[in-house]
DNA sequence: TAATACTTGACAAAATTAGTCAGGTTTGTT
DNA sequence: AACAAACCTGACTAATTTTGTCAAGTATTA
């Protein structure tokens, strides 16, 4: 029970994004380096991110990309969604299989895959972007020295 | 966000063994043949349910697998952290990992993952092998003419 | 006209998954 | 004691997915 590095970073671009919230678009290249991830990589999730409509493109000098909703309407869930494909846990749950199961009728691990991924869609949900500024804004943001904000380091949330 | 076959399968063949309770070992013969599963992949999955101490062993002619513990007090959750490891979204909330991530103290990342793992383990831990069982009894066991109850087909949940 | 975004497609290294295979060892029955 | 049924162990591999990189061009607007 893994997310891959794509919702990963998608809920770290976004982040930054949401941050920007108002204050016109943030470029690629922005976020590329505030987040370290990779300006060819990042461009193919902002893209998945675009086409599901959570963010808008703004083109020319000074464009890039901005909220398409506020950050209160953007889930979590809105971005995993967007970037692993519907969440279903077995694969006889995704739209276009029919009933090719062959336990057909008496399928009762279907039933749990069922009831877990809607619980797990729900956790995704419950959280905005609203709530995530919320948290970085609540903590202490004050540089006391010695306390470093991004070290180098083996990875990333 | 997928689950592996070896979660969906030891669900499956953790089922059978259920239904067996009371009732004396399952052997993996029968498991195989009953849920379609490979006998020596079947081998790999049983052995690690019984190294995290859901089944045990009977040895010898006439052996198989039990239970270890009641029906009631196995759940989802078990067997997919037995056979899939912990629950941990991003690399970051994995036993081991220090404060490696480069974020560090600002990760708002990590706060989401550690709150939607602990929705979905809350999900996975809600449902036990007894509540299968109820379900699986509680539906229709008859066998109508025309009703297959196990028809050949491209997949199993 | 330059900065920025969008589109498309090919490529490839690394990791993971899904399973096979080949031998063990242990136990109970006969 | 022998044998068969059953479990145990670990190496191996083929396929798939993930995680990116790279290139080359088009469109838009300050």
């Amino acid at each position: 029970m893994k997310l891959s590095t794509k919702g990963k970073y998608g809920v770290r671009a976004l982040f930054e994004i949401a941050r920007q919230y108002g204050q016109g678009p943030l470029s690629i290249k922005e976020i590329s380096e505030r987040q370290k991830i990779s300006l060819s990589y990042l461009e193919q999730i902002l893209h998945r991110l675009g086409k599901a409509g959570i963010i808008e493109s703004v083109r020319g000098p000074h464009g890039g990309y901005v909220l398409a909703r506020r950050p209160a309407e953007v889930t979590i869930g809105d971005v995993v969604r967007a970037l692993e494909g519907p969440i279903a846990l077995s694969h006889c749950l995704e739209p276009g299989f029919g009933s090719e199961c062959y336990q057909a009728d008496d399928c009762v691990a279907r039933m749990v895959w069922t009831k877990v991924g809607e619980k797990i869609e729900e956790a995704l949900d419950s959280i905005s972007f609203e709530h995530l500024l919320q948290q970085y804004h609540g903590k202490d943001r004050e540089l006391v020295p010695g306390k470093k904000r991004a070290v180098a380091g083996k990875g990333a949330c």
